[in-house]
RNA sequence: GGCGGCGUAGCCAAGUGGUAAGGCAGAGGUCUGCAAAACCUUUAUUCAUCGGUUCGAUUCCGAUCGCCGCCUCCA
């Protein structure tokens, strides 16, 4: 049974979708203005393997995420590097795609920009002023909370406590406003000024929030299922959203948020100023695999905060090696055949009933742990567990055919959503490395250890690694990677 | 000032009212011509501290210390 902790609830729940079978999830995407950091990708992670384990339940996904491509930033980043918008966005939205992809991050059906829905935007704003739930000052718009009773129930914030000691708080919003809690949905923009939008309550553009109530009600309907992203937005950006559309549809909005905490790095707040803040792509230059990367986010359940540590993400490349060395090892493995039986059992037998049993329990142990909202920490366990069986069972050549299949199986079922093993591909060596490891074969034949070796080290300097098993000589190629 | 979270081995960490998953690192061993890989054994009498509830608490309650997040258009 999938259960879900939904901070609108605060509590533990079954996850069950509104239509059968079908699951209309919403995120929080990028904006666009730079590289995403290693905490967007955090999150980003988390959203995809929501979305990889709700396929793994056979659920059909409707999955959107918004680029935001207008904002205040952006807006002074493209006007000092003096390009429009749209010129000053695409290398980032192409940069984003690119990390996203090279994180194993699966694409979402529609990625919307914001920019090209304003329509939808201005349609939201002009039902909440005719309902009374948003008005006019200074010719911008704004949502008046005093108007949406339910204000505040995601982030259960208080504001009367809030607003006696927020000490050094100042608002500082230059724009009138009856309550300084309510928010801008439509900023006054002049004649001249760009980027600006004209609408029937005047030319301008739109308030931050209001992008993400137009495009997921756009593509999911009044009504969704999930609706995820960082903590950070809960307030305010995730509880306007709840204002703008409940308070537009008199509907519910999102019926299960899922938050995704935030990283720290080396026991710190990440951060430019703390020397500590990292790109997706600055690690990638450093030469750390995405693979690596991903793993390190699946070592702690999306839920908490965790530590991002150089000697995690080391640890994360040596057990990736082990993990994807085990599954090779497993394939070329010679195993034979079941004996054949007339009924009763031995000893051999029994062992291989076990390792079939292995593979279904570590499978159940995936289940439950990725049942229980998502506990990666625990799946990984469960996979790590299998491995370390298996591997003992090929030592002890204990490891039968039909094992190797159901082994198999369950690892590429438990890696659809993990994506925690690389990418296989058929590897051919040129020709002069295939000679010396036909020299080097000879040379051990002949016990002339002293050639053997120095074929091995010279091999290892050019990324080959060879191991001697029982079953002949296997190679990989080293991860090259410099620190 | 308000709201919330966290403190588990050298490091990253899971977890539960019934006696501590997993990964990395370390130590010893098996295998190997030597390596590598793999496997085996080992590494927290203890889960920040102090009280309380309980037959029993790391897990529940209270206090204390320490760290962190949100309350400002940062995932």
């Amino acid at each position: 049974m999938l259960k879900f902790h939904n901070t609108l609830t605060n509590r533990s729940e079954e996850f069950q979708p509104l239509e059968n079978g079908k699951v209309k999830l919403y995120v929080c995407g990028p904006t666009v203005w730079s590289y995403a950091h290693i905490g967007n990708f955090r999150t980003f992670t988390f959203e995809d393997v929501l979305r990889r384990y709700l396929k793994y339940k056979g659920f059909e996904l409707n999955h959107v995420m918004n680029l935001t491509d207008v904002d205040d930033r952006i807006i002074n980043e493209a006007a000092t590097a003096g390009k429009t918008i749209d010129e000053f966005v695409q290398p980032f939205i192409e940069a984003f795609w690119s990390d996203f992809d090279a994180l194993g991050l699966e694409r979402p059906e529609v990625a919307p920009r914001a920019t090209h829905h304003i329509a939808e935007m201005i349609e939201i704003i002009a039902k909440l002023i005719e309902n009374g739930r948003a008005y006019e000052s200074g010719g911008s718009i704004y949502y008046r909370i005093s108007a949406f009773p339910d204000y505040g129930k995601l982030s259960k914030i208080n504001f009367a406590g809030n607003i006696a000691g927020a000490s050094g708080r100042v608002d500082t919003d230059k724009y009138d406003k009856e309550n300084a809690q309510d928010f801008a949905l439509w900023k006054l923009v002049d004649a001249h000024e760009s980027p600006g939008w004209d609408a029937p309550f005047g030319r301008g553009r739109p308030g931050w929030h209001i992008e993400c109530s137009a495009m997921s009600m756009k593509y999911l309907g009044e009504t969704f299922d999930i609706h995820a992203g960082g903590v950070d937005l809960k307030f305010p950006h995730h509880e306007n959203e709840i204002a703008q559309s409940e308070g537009a549809t008199g509907k519910p909005f999102a019926k299960y948020w899922l938050h995704a905490e935030h990283l720290k790095v080396e026991g710190e707040t990440m951060s430019k100023s703390l020397g500590n803040y990292y790109t997706f792509r600055d690690l990638v230059e450093k030469g750390y695999s995405a693979k690596a990367i991903r793993y390190t986010y699946l070592s702690v359940p999306y839920h908490k905060q965790f530590n991002f540590t150089f000697e995690t993400l080391n640890g994360a490349e040596i057990t990736l090696e082990r993990l994807n060395d085990f599954r090779a090892r497993l394939k070329e493995a010679k195993l034979s055949e079941p004996p054949v039986l007339a009924g009763g059992s031995n000893s051999e037998h029994d062992s291989a009933f076990t390792y079939v049993r292995a593979s279904e329990n570590a499978l159940r142990e995936f289940e439950a742990a990725m049942d229980d909202n998502l506990n990666t920490s625990v799946a990984l366990a469960a996979l790590h567990n299998l491995v370390r069986e298996i591997n003992t069972a090929l030592a002890d050549e204990t490891l039968r055919e039909e094992n190797r299949k159901a082994v198999l199986e369950t690892i590429e079922k438990i890696d659809s959503v993990l994506q925690i093993f690389a990418e296989e591909k058929a590897e051919m060596l040129d020709a002069e490395i295939e000679a010396l490891i036909k020299d080097r074969r000879e040379a051990r034949h002949n016990r002339n250890f002293s050639r053997s070796d120095e074929i091995r080290d010279l091999l290892a300097a050019k990324g080959i690694i060879l191991e001697d098993t029982k079953d002949g000589m296997r190679w990989k190629r080293s991860e090259t990677r410099t620190k």
